[in-house]
DNA sequence: CTGCTACACTAACGAGCGTTAGTTAAAGTA
DNA sequence: TACTTTAACTAACGCTCGTTAGTGTAGCAG
């Protein structure tokens, strides 16, 4: 009897995950069986539990890696910023590495975004404690700018929702091969999200 | 044998709707069972064949409610616009009954969001198409206010995904029971929306 | 060469699924 | 009062699900 590998590393595996992942952000997890996953990998299905313990241990794993690369992104690009950034500087940085992860890793995304809620009870806890890191991170922002005067809102809380929702947003519908590059789409979202926090000009 | 209904009604048929909104909106259309639903409205799963004639019968009866109320409402909001209304009224209009739609009828919004890929193709089509009719109203708005150089965008297609996308998240959070009313959320949202068109002001 | 490990397989279990057939009882109509 | 309709029920069908047990085999370590 082999032991229930608590996270298994071999080729065979990652070709385990990187079919679920497609799969559970497609048709999501509940639509997706061990079956369909294994015969996208080439095996039947008994031979996945020689990788992973349980169908919802699949779902954990991409989870966790999910979230790992989105908070690395959003670490990177604060590493980055020039020495005292304004908080200009500091909204551009996450909203770029936002859009980019929710562009680039559109499947990551579709999980972390919407298929939380199979995940065990334990782990979803865990889960929705690292969302609630990552849009935090967000809010402080919005906040610091607030403090600082050069943002103004009427309401910190849902523009820090609507400004990491209508990047969320991207992973449903961007394809990299349409008009637009990553690059382009950061740009876009970036001048969005500061116009948000802005005064509207007065007519003079 | 009694016929299958097209669209049952009984007061039983609209506590399977419901019912059925409810569980397909918070779980998903396929961690909803037959028997789930049936024993919300106290009967057992096979009695819910005297009202609907599928499962997917009844997502669709769903679906297809969900989006007249979303129509009706954006039709009636363009029909209290005054006379000669200029692109800021027309997209304070819009974004009002949009995120009306998301705060008031969060489970219709969640199912027309979420749950349409579970539709058979043919119903799946026509849900795509309404969907896309409703888009291209907001679209419009926003071209001509561009062409009207009452707005400014890089993507006018981008933009519309943004404002569209942020009112649809309203759906997953907003609670009536909270701080906010759904006339101060659609304020907000009227205000972030009218920035995101506007140009950044210059330093003068 | 021997033995162990890794990893595939077949077969099957028990549970749950959507759905159908056939039955029964109550309500409405002639 | 008799007939029809409505809408509930029980029972079961065939299927798929996640998962387990047990088996075979190739490759590597001693």
């Amino acid at each position: 009897m082999p032991p229930v590998p608590e996270a298994a590393i071999s080729a065979t595996a990652d070709e385990i995950r990187e079919a679920a992942l497609e799969q559970f952000a497609r048709d999501g997890y509940s639509s997706t069986s061990m079956r369909d996953i294994a015969s996208s990998v080439g095996i039947k299905a008994a031979s996945l539990y020689n990788h992973f313990g349980s169908k919802e241990a699949i779902l954990w794993d991409l989870t966790l890696t999910a979230f790992e690369e989105l908070l690395r992104g959003r670490d990177l690009a604060i590493a980055n910023l020039p020495v005292d950034p304004t908080p200009q500087d500091r909204l551009a940085c996450l909203v770029t590495s936002h859009v980019a992860f929710h562009a680039r890793n559109s499947n990551q995304a579709l999980l972390v975004n919407s298929q939380l809620a199979a995940l065990s009870k334990t782990h979803y806890r865990k889960a929705v404690a690292m969302r609630a890191q990552y849009e935090a991170t967000m809010r402080q922002v919005i906040d610091e700018g607030v403090a600082k005067d050069v943002f103004t809102t009427i309401d910190a809380r849902v523009t820090t929702f609507a400004i990491l929702q209508m990047g969320m947003a991207v992973s449903a519908w961007f394809r990299p091969e349409g008009p637009l590059t990553v690059a382009d789409l950061c740009t876009i979202y970036v001048d969005l999200a500061a116009k948000m926090l802005t005064p509207l000009p007065l007519k003079c």
